[in-house]
DNA sequence: TATTGCACAGACCAAGGGGTCTGTTATTTA
DNA sequence: TAAATAACAGACCCCTTGGTCTGTGCAATA
């Protein structure tokens, strides 16, 4: 019964890596050698576990993009009260690690979406189905936050998800120029300023 | 004297036809050969012309994509007076284009910016430097709109400044995977709500 | 008119790309 | 213990890559 957790290895180590090697370089900037020789494993080992370089990126998509995403942007605000405070703490905690990061190549989501859109229409469907789900996540507790008296009922959530995610996914792109420390800050004051503005005023 | 202008025709004929190909496919996606072969030009033209392909990407930016983004983000705001009407009026110009254009690929910087980001310095820097100047000119243009009694004096500009680009950016990333019309709508309501928060209100 | 030199054409090159195929070895299974 | 199979190793394939180099035609000059 070993082998199935070799194999189990073998698969998730060229993925994280694969993983790594993609979100540095590009897709299209990073070759399956590169990615093998980095590993010492053989072109063999390659193309037993995977049907092609696509394949082998639609792999990591679902098992390791998906869950980074979901628990760094999804998960910490599903349920909760407040969405002001909790979308606010999320997108800083995202952006603290950004800029800590030396590592930092820019929003893992956004990057592919960019390199991929219009070029790879497969791969772009299961990238934007990630974005979808953001969206619909962030939609929902909005709505909530309307019921709560948190957010003026006037306010349109669809609209204010689209804000929300353009403007995170631009200033994360800028973020890997440097300067991280001043983009995050200013960009977080204008947040809390737009959450202001959507904010239920008390009737007087 | 004709050889001089057959000779700006031709390398303006390859930049053009470079600067299609790169935004379409990226930089790294499209071949030398590629752009060679879509102009009926040879390997010859092509070195005589220019040192290697990163020279050659560097003369489209200066040449290209410097004048893009002054015509349509840069030169439509500055020296203006009302900060809110004309960034609105502008950024809307710009997304009206990309929604009714076929071959929209993303916001051109922005695309690049992603692609190089760490990858090739010397091309970073010049981009970076593109998107300096357009934030320069924003926060010209607003700390004028303060003078001017169109923008509360508590406003940070340069937080507004960066705030308005990364938004910017995100949702020309967004719009490519369709959907143009109503992100476009979302995105200028929300933008024109954020607007307002920054506005000089009147004293009672 | 002879000659110079600009603006290419296109063969050529080594390196690297994704992908195939035939071993080889260690572990299961019969 | 023998046979089967999973999990690779690595040589090999053909195409494409960025880039070089020699050749060539035609306009500019003398």
């Amino acid at each position: 019964m070993e082998k199935k957790l070799k194999r189990m290895a073998t698969m998730h180590k060229l993925q994280v890596k694969g993983l790594e090697l993609f979100y540095q370089n590009g897709y299209y900037n990073t070759s399956v050698d590169d990615i093998l020789k980095s590993l010492s494993l053989s072109k063999g080992a390659f193309y037993y576990h995977f049907q092609s370089k696509e394949d082998f990126f639609i792999s990591i998509i679902q098992s390791l993009i998906v869950r980074k995403v979901y628990s760094t942007l999804i998960e910490p605000i599903e349920g909760k009260e407040n969405p002001f405070l909790v979308i606010d703490k999320c997108f800083e905690n995202s952006l603290e690690t950004a800029e800590h990061n030396e590592m930092d190549y820019g929003f893992i989501l956004g990057n592919f979406l960019t390199e991929f859109n219009r070029r790879n229409e497969t791969i772009s469907k299961y990238l934007t189905d990630i974005y979808k789900v953001w969206e619909v996540n962030l939609v929902t507790i909005l709505q909530k936050g309307k019921s709560d008296g948190f957010v003026d009922r006037h306010v349109d959530s669809e609209g204010v998800a689209t804000y929300l995610i353009s403007s995170y996914m631009g200033v994360r792109t800028l973020m890997v120029q440097g300067n991280c420390k001043n983009l995050k800050y200013n960009y977080l004051q204008q947040l809390r300023r737009y959450f202001n503005s959507l904010r239920l005023k008390e009737t007087v």
